[in-house]
DNA sequence: ATTAATGCAAACGGTTTGCACTACT
DNA sequence: AGTAGTGCAAACCGTTTGCATTAAT
């Protein structure tokens, strides 16, 4: 309806990178374009397969080697976080500008983020009653969707 | 190789794995025997290099396949449960009798396991707010115990 | 012209498997 | 005697690395 709607700034990470990467000497190849195509339309999190699977279908001339090199620069800029997934691949997280968990559930395979305020009174708990800090963007919990309880 | 599955595990279930074992018509060897030592003595949760290491110094001889198999056959009997440690290898946990997650300090590696009243704060949010089943078994959160906090 | 990044192939480390042999029952 | 379990070596799979080549700066 008349106007395009005003939009915060919000700055794209991504449009970024590019001069991110310029910046610290390193270089903006079609390769390095691709895996952040394929991370910017990612759900938040992926399986480092996932990436590779993804790019090649878009080049199948891709290499596992490059993939895995590009992930590693993108977490040097801190772009991502790689951590790993309940079968113990690795797995990154996108994005990790407000830090967050992950909820997976072992039936259908879903998962969701866990941000620091569903996540407040574990944190609080855990600190109040042992004094430990929570490390949120390592937070996992596994179990049943409500759809599939 | 097939066994039946799933066994309420007994009251000092070690002394009767041996049992165990032959009701199933496993048999009960040395090898078996020194991993079920090795499990006994560990604090609840073991990595399988632990455990191969432990093994191989009470004899050196002690072969990995062997090991990962007799693992496998203690889980099919319900003794232990593996998952994944943070770094994404297999972690065994023992005797789950009763269910419980771990907590994991990132700063001395200390380990410690949540029981069911600790997690109940946050199995109930979860359940109330996203009607999501946590399965407390496979619970682990990372973050700095109170000592390096 | 530099030198970072690529692509390949080979190395890696933890786990799994096939198979002939051993040894528990 | 019969067959589950062992030990070895080789296969596996996802990830990492060395190195000569390519290409972004």
């Amino acid at each position: 309806m008349g106007y395009p709607r005003r939009v915060v700034a919000t700055r794209d990470p991504w449009l970024s990178a590019a001069e991110q990467m310029r910046a610290r000497g390193m270089r903006w190849t079609p390769q390095r374009r691709l895996v952040i195509d394929v991370l910017a339309r990612s759900s938040g999190h992926v399986a480092a397969s996932d990436v590779i699977e993804q790019c090649r279908r878009a080049d199948p001339l891709t290499t596992p080697s490059t993939v895995y090199r590009t992930l590693d620069a993108l977490e040097t800029l801190g772009l991502i976080q790689h951590g790993h997934a309940a079968d113990g691949h690795e797995e990154y997280h996108v994005l990790p500008q407000s830090e967050h968990g992950h909820r997976y559930c072992t039936n259908c395979g879903g998962s969701w983020e866990i941000d620091a305020k569903e996540a407040a009174e574990l944190t609080r708990s855990m600190r109040d009653r042992q004094g430990f800090e929570v490390d949120l963007s390592h937070l996992t919990i596994v179990g049943r969707c409500a759809e599939c309880a």
